[in-house]
Parts: C-alpha cells; structure tokens; sequence
DNA sequence: GCGTTGACGAGGA
DNA sequence: GTCCTCGCCAACG
C-alpha cells in the first residue's frame, strides 16, 4: 500500500539529490516532473513532506525568486535561512544572494 | 460533489 | 523595472 502518491515521491527524491550549498525552485522540479504547471504542487508536497520524511531538506528549495516564502513552514520562521547560511548559502533576510550561483536545476544537473 | 486555499509560475499592463 | 491577473494541480472544509 502506498503511504503516498508517487508524485510526492518524486518530489522528495530530487530534493533529496540535491547537493549541499546548493538550492532549486519548486518550478524547476515541478518541470523535472514533467509538470511545470504542478508547481504549487510541488509546494504541497514539502508541507506534507515532514510527516513523510523530515530528513527532506525542503529548506534548499525555494520559489524562482530565490525567496524563503516557506521558511514559515519550519520548526522555526529562521531555521531555514539558518540551514542555508549553514551550508555555505547566502541569505539575507528572506532571500538568497547570488542565487543564480547557487542554482541547481534538475533539469540540467541530473539530466 | 463544490468551493476555497496554497512553500508557484508565466504573461500582460 | 514593478504590479496585477490568470492558470494549474492537489488537498482540505
């Protein structure tokens, strides 16, 4: 029986892959699913991901602005921006610096 | 079954 | 360049 669609999975797993210091967009992995329109979806699924598997670092992905709009998801409103900063990503206040530097597309990277 | 919401994205003014 | 509107898919009430 499955706990959860196969579309969260997929979502989890690229998230899972992405590698550390690094940071995408819930579009680009919506793409990477073959979905671009799915974005808000992909969205949902790191509000359900916690209850799927916490070890997710949903905090590497971000809208296509490069802004935390879930870091209000976390345990705490900064522990995203402190997980990012963590990894060698700059943050400043909601949003990534140099985000394009530290873009990491799905789309490009694993295909 | 219907209407609303949401961690978004793209297009138009 | 910014601001507003529409669309898209899934879950929730």
């Amino acid at each position: 029986m499955k706990k959860q669609p196969d579309f969260f999975e997929q979502i989890y797993e690229v998230v899972k892959l992405i590698p550390k210091g690094r940071v995408t967009s819930y579009g680009s992995i919506a793409k990477f699913l073959s979905s671009a329109k799915s974005s808000r979806v992909v969205g949902y699924a790191m509000n359900a991901c916690r209850q799927v598997d916490p070890t997710i670092p949903a905090h590497r992905v971000v809208n296509r602005n490069g802004l935390l709009t879930g870091k209000m998801h976390f345990s705490s409103p900064t522990k995203m921006e402190e997980l990012l900063s963590a990894e060698g990503v700059k943050v400043e206040g909601d949003q990534i610096k140099s985000f394009p530097d530290v873009f990491w597309d799905p789309t490009i990277e694993l295909l």
